[in-house]
DNA sequence: CTAGTGCACTGGTCGGACCAGTAGGCTACG
DNA sequence: CGTAGCCTACTGGTCCGACCAGTGCACTAG
């Protein structure tokens, strides 16, 4: 039997074939960021379809984060750069439906950070190293400031660190996974008593990691960048996650 | 000067309001997966909208995986389980857009792969055991069948290591940046005159990998994996990438 | 020459309409 | 009595026309 192979057809919606012409002409670079698409009322007519479709088609654009369109601008809406705003949405969204646990966020990011650094050793210039430097004064300044600008020099520290890996997805990723870690537990730590204790041992870990990041031993920086993440996290993560961080530290 | 503080209003249109409110039920447990939505007609009186309104709100839903219409459904559209479409379509739109490199993506495969093979030594059980060696044996069987056989069963031996690391993160990003790899090379390894001989040798390479995590050594197994790895995908790299490559193997 | 005012356009929203599907109840036939 | 087939009441997809509140720019009045 078994004659010609026939596939289901699959519908496809009027407005999703404009997505994917829309897609292609920004991922191709035929159209670049800060240019305009046409109007809405132009493209209903290129495309032969009505403006609902169109505007359809524009909002999962926008979902996308490749475009934007503001009411009124006399021009049509605007190609973005691309940001890893929808890839933060989609993990955020997986970290609240999936129940995510804070033990797994952790973990993850323990192993973005010390591979950052493995790489950040062998591959950083004087310049981020220069950055290092200063985030680290700025965490240091920041003591006695507040947790907020801890905080923020901290996320300086090791945005650096992931641009020295030359990774754009190592960079991505950590700044991700990193804000939705936050935004589970900057409260708790903000409100926590010996805070500032806890600060100043962080301070005392970023130097050990950045010395070994500067003598271009990249083991060493990662095991250290491990230690320092769970040091900071584990006093927030339930009890029975904890092991499983600790298979990360040798 | 400096009166209260006043910060800029942002003009939320109406359909963001009505994506806010689904996504918040389905994100609570409020709608499970499988659950319906009210048909359009129904929604456009609970939010006191119009229909278009309505549906750019749906497509918006639907962009983000949570929710899926079918025509002529007789019930609303269908709560979606989460599935990591939406991260994946986002990463290769940063693939595309950002021009990752396949250096970089093969390069966070290597920080994936040996982290879930590190968890794996420790956490992994002895059913996910004998999935490691049946995806072996499916990969050694698959050797005269053809190179499609034979990277279904080479994923099949990643996914059991993904799982065996018990993070659900690991498990989704390795999925969705192999996929992504794969696309752009699958065509030039199918393609390779000696792609029986990389069998062979990766099969062995395997071998090594899950006795290691059979012995419960982590860090050999890790090592071991991306070596694997990077030995697989040299070939297909640009010469300037493979020096960031190789820092990964100490 | 500049400050102010319209105007022509934008996107956001509304309401109504039609179509092609689907599901499930109903009917008529075996 | 059981079932095959039709029928209806819905669904989502698309289209049309309209109105509104914004925005940028050209034009005008001072």
């Amino acid at each position: 039997m078994s004659g010609p192979r026939f596939e289901p057809v699959r519908t496809v919606r009027a407005y999703e074939r404009i997505v994917e012409q829309v897609e292609e002409a920004i991922e191709s670079g035929a159209l670049c960021p800060g240019e305009r698409l046409p109007s809405e009322r132009d493209l209903m007519g290129q495309f032969s379809v009505s403006r609902s479709t169109v505007r359809e088609a524009l909002r999962v654009l926008q979902a996308r984060g490749l475009v934007r369109s503001r009411p009124g601008d006399p021009n049509g809406a605007e190609v973005q750069p691309f940001s890893p705003a929808a890839l933060h949405k989609s993990m955020t969204t997986l970290a609240r439906v999936e129940e995510l646990s804070l033990g797994e966020l952790v973990q993850f990011r323990m192993v973005l950070d010390a591979s950052a650094n493995l790489l950040a050793a062998r591959l950083r210039t004087d310049e981020q190293l220069a950055e290092m430097d200063a985030a680290i004064a700025g965490m240091r300044a920041a003591v006695e400031v507040g947790y907020d600008a801890f905080s923020a020099a901290d996320i300086a520290f090791h945005d650096a660190v992931a641009r020295a890996s030359r990774n754009k997805l190592i960079q991505i990723c950590t700044d991700v996974v990193r804000s939705i870690v936050l935004g589970l537990v900057s409260g708790k730590i903000a409100a926590a008593p010996d805070r500032e204790a806890l600060m100043r041992q962080s301070i005392g870990h970023h130097e050990e990691v950045l010395a070994a990041v500067r003598a271009g031993d990249g083991p060493l920086a990662a095991r250290l960048s491990r230690q320092t993440m769970y040091d900071y996290y584990v006093g927030y993560v339930p009890q029975d996650e904890r092991p499983a961080l600790r298979a990360l530290l040798e």
